[in-house]
DNA sequence: TTTTATTGTTAGGTAAATCTAAAAATAATT
DNA sequence: AATTATTTTTAGATTTACCTAACAATAAAA
C-alpha cells in the first residue's frame, strides 16, 4: 500500500471539500486557487494521484475522488477536526486560532495516535465549528442543522456551528458574543434587507444577513 | 528572520544531540549515519546551515551549532519532549510508542501552541524518559541523577530516567516494572559482572550492568 | 458558425534534498 | 616518511513539487 505525501494529502483534501461544494467534477483552476498554486502544478499532480488510483481524471474534464481516494481525504479531515477540537477544549485556543495548527497536525500519521486522541476527546462528533467529525471508518452522523437567517420571529436554538471560517468572520461572532453552545432567540427577521434581531444572554443583539447565513443552529421550537 | 525547513530542523536537533554527547566538532559520517542519510547529503545541507549561520562549519573539520543554532535546536528538543508528555500522561500511549510520533510533532512552529502546550501539561521539568524539558528560553534546570549502577547496597532512589531510548531497552524495563517513578533499593551490587540486584515493590529483580547503566535514579540515601 | 474568451495541458526549467562515483584531505600504520 | 585507510568533499544525476510560456481544448459570444 503506497503512502500519500504531505503534498498529495493536501490536494485530496481540498479535492474532497470542492466536491462537497458542488457537484460534478472539479476543476483544475479551482484547486489551484485553493491550494495557491497554479493551474500547470496543478495538472502534474493530478496526473500522479490519477495514477495512484486517488482519482478519477479525464484530461479538460476535471476530477473526482475514487473510493480510495475518498477515505484518504476523509481521513484527513477527522484528523484536522479531532485537533481542533483538542485545540480549542484543551489549549484553550481560539477559534480563529487553530485552522493554520490543525492544517499541520492533520498529517501526522499514526492510527494508534488517532485513535487515543479521538478517545480522550470523547469521541466528539462536531468540531469547534460545527463541522462533523467522520467516524474511524469514514461515515459522518447526520445532525440537523438549520441557517440562522431562516428562522422566524420567536424561535430559539443553540449555536452548533458555522458555514463560513474566515478568521475576519470568526473574530466577528466572538466579538458578538455567538460562540458555539450559546441559545438564541430570534426577536425579528426585518424583512427589508434580510438582517436578524436576537436575544444573546438576555441583551439584543442585531447582525446582517451575510452574518446570519452562515451560523448553523439546532432549532428547538 | 529566514524560517528553518523541517530537513533542516532535524540536522540542527542531531548535531545538537551529537555534540552533547561527545565533545568536539560533530562529524559528517557520525551525522549521516544518524539521520539515515549519505555524507554527500550531509556536507550539501552543511553549506546551507552554514550559509544561514546556525552551525559553524570548516571543510573537513567537523561542526558546531552557532548560539542562533543551539537556540532553534533547543527549540525543537523543547517541543519533542512536551508532545511527549502530552502522548503519555494524556492519551496514555507507551514509553516505547511515542518517540516517532513526537519526531513529527516537534516540527509543528507555533509559539502560541508550545506554550498552550505546555501550560496544560503543568509546565513539566521532564519527559516520560527522564530528560530534562528546556523552558522557553531554551534554558534547562539542574537535574541530578545517578546510574544505578553506580548506586551501593543499600541505597534506595526513584527512577527518575534512562539514557538509552531504544524500544527494545524500554520494552524490557516495562516487562521488568522498571518504570518512571518507581522507587527501588539496591540488593547487591555483584563485583563479578557489575549485575545489580535490587528490590521493586518488595521484589527482588536481577538486572545486567549493561541494562542498570541506563537507568537514572534520584538517589534518596 | 466563426470568433473570442476561458480553461487546461504540454514542454522545458528551477530549487530542495537526495543519490552514486570519483577525487581530495586527513588520520593511522607500517 | 611513505603508504594505506578513513573521512569528507565535489561533480553530476535523480526526484518532487513547483514555475513560466506556449499551445490545445472547451465554452461563450458575436
Amino acid at each position: 500500500m503506497s503512502t500519500t505525501s504531505y503534498s498529495e494529502e493536501n490536494y485530496l483534501k481540498v479535492i474532497y471539500h470542492l466536491s462537497q461544494k458542488s457537484s460534478g467534477a472539479v476543476q483544475t483552476n479551482t484547486i489551484a486557487e485553493n491550494i495557491g498554486t497554479k493551474p500547470a502544478s496543478v495538472t502534474d499532480m493530478l496526473k500522479k494521484l490519477a495514477d495512484k488510483r486517488l482519482i478519477d481524471y479525464v484530461k479538460y474534464q476535471g476530477v473526482s475522488l475514487t473510493e480510495k481516494g475518498q477515505l484518504t481525504a476523509i481521513g484527513i479531515v477527522r484528523k484536522h477536526r479531532l485537533w481542533e477540537v483538542f485545540l480549542v477544549d484543551k489549549l484553550k485556543l481560539k477559534w480563529d486560532e487553530v485552522h493554520e495548527i490543525a492544517e499541520e497536525l492533520e498529517h501526522i500519521n499514526s492510527d494508534l495516535l488517532v485513535e487515543r486522541l479521538d478517545e480522550y476527546l470523547g469521541r466528539p462528533k462536531t468540531d469547534p465549528h460545527g463541522d462533523s467529525i467522520p467516524d474511524k471508518d469514514g461515515k459522518f452522523h447526520a445532525v440537523n442543522l438549520t441557517k440562522l437567517n431562516e428562522l422566524s420571529a420567536g424561535n430559539t436554538g443553540m449555536i452548533v456551528g458555522v458555514s463560513e471560517h474566515s478568521s475576519a468572520y470568526l473574530k466577528h461572532l466572538e466579538k458578538l458574543g455567538l460562540t458555539l453552545g450559546k441559545e438564541i432567540q430570534v426577536v425579528e427577521v426585518v424583512e427589508f434587507d434580510g438582517s436578524v434581531e436576537l436575544i444573546l444572554e438576555d441583551k439584543k443583539v442585531n447582525i446582517s444577513r451575510d452574518v446570519a447565513k452562515h451560523i448553523l443552529v439546532n432549532e428547538e421550537f
